[in-house]
DNA sequence: TCATATATGACAGGATGCTGTCAATTCTAC
DNA sequence: GTAGAATTGACAGCATCCTGTCATATATGA
Protein backbone atom coordinates (compact mmCIF):
# COMPACT_ATOMS: atom_id res chain seq x y z
CA UNK A 1 0.00 0.00 0.00
CA UNK A 2 1.48 3.34 -0.77
CA UNK A 3 2.54 5.31 2.02
CA UNK A 4 1.06 8.56 1.41
CA UNK A 5 -2.65 6.48 0.48
CA UNK A 6 -2.28 5.31 3.82
CA UNK A 7 -1.47 8.17 5.76
CA UNK A 8 -4.50 9.76 3.90
CA UNK A 9 -6.73 7.13 4.96
CA UNK A 10 -5.55 7.55 8.92
CA UNK A 11 -6.44 11.38 8.48
CA UNK A 12 -9.57 10.94 6.87
CA UNK A 13 -10.89 8.55 9.55
CA UNK A 14 -9.70 10.90 12.55
CA UNK A 15 -11.38 14.08 11.02
CA UNK A 16 -14.46 11.65 10.70
CA UNK A 17 -14.04 10.32 14.31
CA UNK A 18 -13.84 13.94 16.06
CA UNK A 19 -17.34 14.50 13.43
CA UNK A 20 -18.83 11.93 14.84
CA UNK A 21 -17.92 12.57 18.36
CA UNK A 22 -19.80 15.95 18.47
CA UNK A 23 -22.93 14.35 17.37
CA UNK A 24 -22.62 11.16 19.63
CA UNK A 25 -21.84 13.26 22.38
CA UNK A 26 -24.82 15.56 21.79
CA UNK A 27 -27.23 12.90 21.88
CA UNK A 28 -25.63 11.81 25.35
CA UNK A 29 -26.06 14.95 26.85
CA UNK A 30 -29.82 14.70 25.18
CA UNK A 31 -30.63 11.65 26.71
CA UNK A 32 -28.69 11.72 30.19
CA UNK A 33 -30.33 15.07 30.77
CA UNK A 34 -33.66 13.28 31.16
CA UNK A 35 -32.31 11.07 33.81
CA UNK A 36 -30.50 14.19 35.89
CA UNK A 37 -27.37 13.38 34.25
CA UNK A 38 -24.59 14.23 31.43
CA UNK A 39 -23.02 12.44 29.26
CA UNK A 40 -19.60 12.69 31.06
CA UNK A 41 -21.36 11.67 34.81
CA UNK A 42 -23.38 9.02 32.56
CA UNK A 43 -20.29 7.60 31.05
CA UNK A 44 -18.46 7.10 34.85
CA UNK A 45 -21.51 5.52 35.97
CA UNK A 46 -21.24 3.50 33.47
CA UNK A 47 -17.99 2.75 34.08
CA UNK A 48 -18.33 1.82 38.04
CA UNK A 49 -21.22 0.13 37.26
CA UNK A 50 -19.61 -2.28 34.16
CA UNK A 51 -16.98 -3.11 37.01
CA UNK A 52 -18.96 -4.81 39.41
CA UNK A 53 -16.92 -3.44 42.22
CA UNK A 54 -16.02 -0.11 43.75
CA UNK A 55 -13.02 1.56 41.91
CA UNK A 56 -10.79 4.50 42.98
CA UNK A 57 -10.75 7.64 40.81
CA UNK A 58 -7.60 7.02 38.86
CA UNK A 59 -9.03 3.55 38.17
CA UNK A 60 -12.24 4.90 36.53
CA UNK A 61 -10.17 7.42 34.82
CA UNK A 62 -8.36 4.74 33.33
CA UNK A 63 -10.76 2.53 32.21
CA UNK A 64 -12.32 5.75 30.96
CA UNK A 65 -8.93 6.60 28.94
CA UNK A 66 -8.99 9.99 30.53
CA UNK A 67 -6.73 12.36 32.69
CA UNK A 68 -7.21 11.25 36.50
CA UNK A 69 -7.87 14.65 37.20
CA UNK A 70 -11.00 15.30 34.61
CA UNK A 71 -12.63 12.20 36.29
CA UNK A 72 -11.62 13.43 39.51
CA UNK A 73 -14.09 16.84 39.12
CA UNK A 74 -16.98 14.72 37.66
CA UNK A 75 -16.51 12.37 40.94
CA UNK A 76 -16.82 15.10 42.86
CA UNK A 77 -19.81 16.72 41.38
CA UNK A 78 -21.50 12.62 41.59
CA UNK A 79 -20.96 12.37 44.95
CA UNK A 80 -21.83 15.85 45.69
CA UNK A 81 -25.49 14.74 44.33
CA UNK A 82 -26.18 11.59 45.60
CA UNK A 83 -25.29 9.69 42.39
CA UNK A 84 -22.44 7.31 43.92
CA UNK A 85 -20.66 7.69 47.99
CA UNK A 86 -17.04 7.24 48.74
CA UNK A 87 -16.00 4.25 50.82
CA UNK A 88 -13.00 3.44 53.02
CA UNK A 89 -10.04 1.68 50.75
CA UNK A 90 -8.77 -0.74 53.01
CA UNK A 91 -5.61 -1.03 50.50
CA UNK A 92 -5.00 2.52 50.13
CA UNK A 93 -5.79 5.06 52.77
CA UNK A 94 -6.22 7.94 50.02
CA UNK A 95 -8.22 6.36 47.59
CA UNK A 96 -11.52 6.19 48.61
CA UNK A 97 -13.54 3.47 46.73
CA UNK A 98 -16.36 5.14 44.29
CA UNK A 99 -19.53 2.96 44.19
CA UNK A 100 -22.91 3.64 43.03
CA UNK A 101 -26.05 4.12 45.46
CA UNK A 102 -28.98 3.40 45.07
CA UNK A 103 -29.99 6.77 43.55
CA UNK A 104 -27.06 6.11 41.15
CA UNK A 105 -28.49 2.70 40.25
CA UNK A 106 -32.06 3.95 39.48
CA UNK A 107 -30.05 6.66 37.24
CA UNK A 108 -28.33 4.05 34.99
CA UNK A 109 -31.61 2.12 34.51
CA UNK A 110 -33.67 4.55 33.41
CA UNK A 111 -30.74 5.47 31.16
CA UNK A 112 -30.78 2.33 29.85
CA UNK A 113 -34.47 2.82 29.26
CA UNK A 114 -33.44 5.59 27.12
CA UNK A 115 -30.78 4.32 25.00
CA UNK A 116 -32.57 1.37 23.81
CA UNK A 117 -35.67 3.50 23.00
CA UNK A 118 -33.01 5.67 21.59
CA UNK A 119 -31.54 3.06 19.28
CA UNK A 120 -34.74 1.29 18.21
CA UNK A 121 -36.15 4.28 17.05
CA UNK A 122 -32.79 4.52 14.66
CA UNK A 123 -33.51 2.97 11.46
CA UNK A 124 -30.29 2.82 10.03
CA UNK A 125 -28.74 -0.04 7.08
CA UNK A 126 -25.98 -0.90 9.01
CA UNK A 127 -25.16 -4.23 9.82
CA UNK A 128 -24.01 -5.89 12.89
CA UNK A 129 -20.82 -7.05 11.09
CA UNK A 130 -20.28 -3.64 9.97
CA UNK A 131 -20.70 -1.95 12.98
CA UNK A 132 -18.52 -4.67 14.79
CA UNK A 133 -15.50 -4.65 12.13
CA UNK A 134 -15.25 -0.50 11.96
CA UNK A 135 -15.20 -1.23 16.23
CA UNK A 136 -12.40 -3.65 15.79
CA UNK A 137 -10.81 -1.23 13.92
CA UNK A 138 -10.73 1.65 16.11
CA UNK A 139 -9.76 -0.62 18.83
CA UNK A 140 -6.97 -1.58 17.05
CA UNK A 141 -5.79 2.06 16.17
CA UNK A 142 -6.44 3.14 19.96
CA UNK A 143 -4.68 0.56 21.37
CA UNK A 144 -1.68 1.34 18.94
CA UNK A 145 -1.62 5.14 20.03
CA UNK A 146 -1.74 3.80 23.77
CA UNK A 147 1.45 1.34 23.25
CA UNK A 148 3.59 3.34 21.19
CA UNK A 149 3.39 6.84 22.54
CA UNK A 150 3.12 8.63 19.71
CA UNK B 1 -30.27 -9.05 13.60
CA UNK B 2 -31.56 -9.44 16.85
CA UNK B 3 -33.16 -5.91 18.05
CA UNK B 4 -30.88 -6.03 21.47
CA UNK B 5 -27.52 -7.09 19.73
CA UNK B 6 -27.60 -4.21 17.76
CA UNK B 7 -28.35 -1.63 20.28
CA UNK B 8 -25.15 -2.91 21.94
CA UNK B 9 -22.94 -3.01 18.92
CA UNK B 10 -23.81 0.66 18.45
CA UNK B 11 -23.07 1.83 21.98
CA UNK B 12 -19.89 -0.65 22.23
CA UNK B 13 -18.99 1.72 18.94
CA UNK B 14 -19.87 4.88 20.43
CA UNK B 15 -17.76 4.27 23.16
CA UNK B 16 -14.42 2.95 21.24
CA UNK B 17 -15.26 6.79 19.58
CA UNK B 18 -15.01 8.34 22.80
CA UNK B 19 -12.16 6.64 23.79
CA UNK B 20 -10.06 7.09 20.41
CA UNK B 21 -10.56 10.47 20.05
CA UNK B 22 -9.34 11.51 23.69
CA UNK B 23 -5.82 9.70 21.72
CA UNK B 24 -5.97 11.52 18.57
CA UNK B 25 -6.79 14.80 20.24
CA UNK B 26 -4.03 14.13 22.11
CA UNK B 27 -1.77 13.57 19.32
CA UNK B 28 -3.27 16.67 17.14
CA UNK B 29 -2.25 19.07 20.30
CA UNK B 30 1.20 18.10 20.04
CA UNK B 31 1.93 17.70 16.63
CA UNK B 32 0.26 21.24 16.00
CA UNK B 33 2.34 22.70 18.84
CA UNK B 34 5.22 22.11 17.07
CA UNK B 35 3.68 25.02 14.43
CA UNK B 36 2.62 27.43 17.30
CA UNK B 37 -1.35 25.85 16.92
CA UNK B 38 -3.51 23.74 18.55
CA UNK B 39 -5.40 20.98 17.30
CA UNK B 40 -8.99 22.88 17.28
CA UNK B 41 -6.84 25.42 15.21
CA UNK B 42 -5.23 23.00 12.80
CA UNK B 43 -8.72 21.66 12.10
CA UNK B 44 -10.00 25.83 10.92
CA UNK B 45 -7.15 26.29 9.28
CA UNK B 46 -7.20 22.94 7.26
CA UNK B 47 -10.83 23.02 6.76
CA UNK B 48 -10.11 26.58 4.63
CA UNK B 49 -7.48 25.20 2.88
CA UNK B 50 -9.40 22.19 1.85
CA UNK B 51 -12.51 24.91 0.68
CA UNK B 52 -10.11 26.93 -1.44
CA UNK B 53 -11.85 29.88 -1.21
CA UNK B 54 -12.43 32.05 1.63
CA UNK B 55 -15.10 31.39 3.79
CA UNK B 56 -17.84 32.78 6.24
CA UNK B 57 -17.03 31.50 10.09
CA UNK B 58 -20.65 29.67 10.12
CA UNK B 59 -19.75 28.02 6.73
CA UNK B 60 -16.31 26.86 8.58
CA UNK B 61 -18.54 25.48 11.32
CA UNK B 62 -21.06 23.45 9.20
CA UNK B 63 -18.31 22.13 7.15
CA UNK B 64 -16.16 20.92 10.83
CA UNK B 65 -19.52 19.67 12.29
CA UNK B 66 -19.39 22.14 15.39
CA UNK B 67 -21.77 24.85 16.66
CA UNK B 68 -21.21 28.00 14.83
CA UNK B 69 -20.06 29.86 18.18
CA UNK B 70 -17.25 27.30 19.10
CA UNK B 71 -15.65 27.94 15.63
CA UNK B 72 -15.77 32.30 15.78
CA UNK B 73 -13.59 32.19 18.86
CA UNK B 74 -11.23 29.50 17.74
CA UNK B 75 -11.12 32.04 13.96
CA UNK B 76 -10.65 35.31 16.00
CA UNK B 77 -8.22 33.99 18.03
CA UNK B 78 -6.54 32.34 15.02
CA UNK B 79 -6.88 36.32 13.05
CA UNK B 80 -5.23 37.80 16.21
CA UNK B 81 -2.35 35.37 15.87
CA UNK B 82 -2.07 36.89 11.83
CA UNK B 83 -2.47 33.40 10.82
CA UNK B 84 -6.10 34.26 8.67
CA UNK B 85 -7.97 37.83 8.08
CA UNK B 86 -11.06 38.77 7.39
CA UNK B 87 -11.98 40.24 4.26
CA UNK B 88 -15.50 41.63 2.78
CA UNK B 89 -17.96 40.08 1.74
CA UNK B 90 -19.65 40.81 -1.12
CA UNK B 91 -23.17 38.58 -0.47
CA UNK B 92 -23.36 39.59 3.34
CA UNK B 93 -22.38 42.85 5.04
CA UNK B 94 -21.70 40.86 8.35
CA UNK B 95 -20.20 37.36 7.48
CA UNK B 96 -17.15 38.45 6.34
CA UNK B 97 -14.66 36.10 4.45
CA UNK B 98 -11.77 33.90 6.36
CA UNK B 99 -8.66 33.69 4.15
CA UNK B 100 -5.40 32.49 5.40
CA UNK B 101 -2.64 34.71 5.57
CA UNK B 102 0.71 33.77 4.13
CA UNK B 103 1.48 32.85 7.64
CA UNK B 104 -1.37 30.12 7.70
CA UNK B 105 -0.25 28.98 4.62
CA UNK B 106 3.22 28.21 5.96
CA UNK B 107 2.21 26.94 9.58
CA UNK B 108 0.03 24.56 7.66
CA UNK B 109 2.80 23.14 5.01
CA UNK B 110 4.43 22.68 8.42
CA UNK B 111 1.48 20.37 9.88
CA UNK B 112 1.72 18.79 6.44
CA UNK B 113 5.68 17.49 7.41
CA UNK B 114 4.83 16.55 10.96
CA UNK B 115 1.82 14.62 9.95
CA UNK B 116 3.55 12.48 7.63
CA UNK B 117 6.29 11.85 9.58
CA UNK B 118 4.43 10.98 12.90
CA UNK B 119 1.85 8.63 10.23
CA UNK B 120 5.41 7.18 8.68
CA UNK B 121 6.30 6.48 12.37
CA UNK B 122 3.20 4.66 13.28
CA UNK B 123 4.01 0.95 12.27
CA UNK B 124 0.42 -0.68 11.99
CA UNK B 125 -1.04 -3.84 10.97
CA UNK B 126 -4.08 -1.95 9.52
CA UNK B 127 -5.20 -2.17 5.89
CA UNK B 128 -5.87 0.62 3.50
CA UNK B 129 -9.19 -1.42 2.88
CA UNK B 130 -9.81 -1.62 7.04
CA UNK B 131 -9.32 1.92 7.25
CA UNK B 132 -11.51 2.68 4.53
CA UNK B 133 -14.20 0.43 5.30
CA UNK B 134 -14.71 1.82 8.91
CA UNK B 135 -14.01 5.81 7.99
CA UNK B 136 -17.27 4.96 5.79
CA UNK B 137 -19.54 3.11 8.76
CA UNK B 138 -18.08 5.71 10.55
CA UNK B 139 -19.67 8.08 7.89
CA UNK B 140 -23.04 6.86 7.30
CA UNK B 141 -23.92 6.72 11.06
CA UNK B 142 -23.03 10.53 11.39
CA UNK B 143 -24.93 11.64 8.07
CA UNK B 144 -27.90 8.95 10.01
CA UNK B 145 -27.66 11.34 13.04
CA UNK B 146 -27.38 14.43 11.07
CA UNK B 147 -30.34 13.84 9.26
CA UNK B 148 -32.90 11.89 11.54
CA UNK B 149 -32.28 14.56 14.49
CA UNK B 150 -31.69 12.13 16.79
C1' DT C 1 -43.36 46.78 -0.52
C1' DC C 2 -43.35 45.09 3.82
C1' DA C 3 -43.73 41.68 7.62
C1' DT C 4 -41.79 37.63 9.09
C1' DA C 5 -38.42 33.98 9.08
C1' DT C 6 -33.73 32.77 8.75
C1' DA C 7 -28.72 33.43 9.03
C1' DT C 8 -24.88 35.59 11.08
C1' DG C 9 -21.76 37.51 14.43
C1' DA C 10 -21.02 39.24 19.31
C1' DC C 11 -21.04 38.34 23.97
C1' DA C 12 -21.54 35.66 28.18
C1' DG C 13 -21.59 31.61 31.02
C1' DG C 14 -21.30 26.56 31.97
C1' DA C 15 -19.28 21.74 31.34
C1' DT C 16 -15.50 19.03 30.69
C1' DG C 17 -11.28 17.97 28.60
C1' DC C 18 -6.16 19.14 29.43
C1' DT C 19 -1.71 20.45 32.06
C1' DG C 20 1.02 21.52 36.15
C1' DT C 21 2.14 21.39 41.02
C1' DC C 22 1.88 19.78 45.72
C1' DA C 23 1.41 16.69 49.72
C1' DA C 24 0.15 12.19 51.30
C1' DT C 25 0.49 7.42 50.63
C1' DT C 26 2.21 3.19 48.90
C1' DC C 27 5.53 0.46 46.40
C1' DT C 28 10.25 -0.93 45.02
C1' DA C 29 15.06 -1.72 45.25
C1' DC C 30 18.91 -1.92 47.81
C1' DG D 1 14.57 -0.90 57.17
C1' DT D 2 15.08 2.97 54.48
C1' DA D 3 15.51 6.10 50.48
C1' DG D 4 13.70 7.08 46.24
C1' DA D 5 10.04 6.15 42.72
C1' DA D 6 5.36 5.81 41.63
C1' DT D 7 0.53 6.54 42.68
C1' DT D 8 -3.21 9.18 44.33
C1' DG D 9 -6.10 13.09 45.44
C1' DA D 10 -6.51 18.25 45.84
C1' DC D 11 -6.33 22.55 43.81
C1' DA D 12 -5.69 25.83 40.10
C1' DG D 13 -5.68 27.52 35.47
C1' DC D 14 -6.39 27.08 30.45
C1' DA D 15 -8.69 25.42 25.91
C1' DT D 16 -12.59 24.39 23.59
C1' DC D 17 -16.85 22.43 23.36
C1' DC D 18 -21.80 23.66 24.39
C1' DT D 19 -26.08 26.72 25.19
C1' DG D 20 -28.68 31.00 25.30
C1' DT D 21 -29.63 35.76 24.02
C1' DC D 22 -29.28 39.83 21.33
C1' DA D 23 -28.84 42.93 17.30
C1' DT D 24 -27.99 43.05 12.49
C1' DA D 25 -28.31 41.46 7.80
C1' DT D 26 -30.50 38.81 4.34
C1' DA D 27 -34.15 35.95 2.26
C1' DT D 28 -38.95 34.72 1.66
C1' DG D 29 -43.76 35.14 0.94
C1' DA D 30 -48.10 37.64 1.06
Amino acid sequence: MPRATRNEALSDMSLEVFRLTARLNNVAERLSRQAGLSSARWQVLGTLDNAGEALPVAEIARRMGLQRQSVQRTTDTLEEEGFLTFAPNPRHRRAKLAELTSKGHDALGRMRELREAWADSLKHELSLKELQQATSTLVQLRELLDNNEN
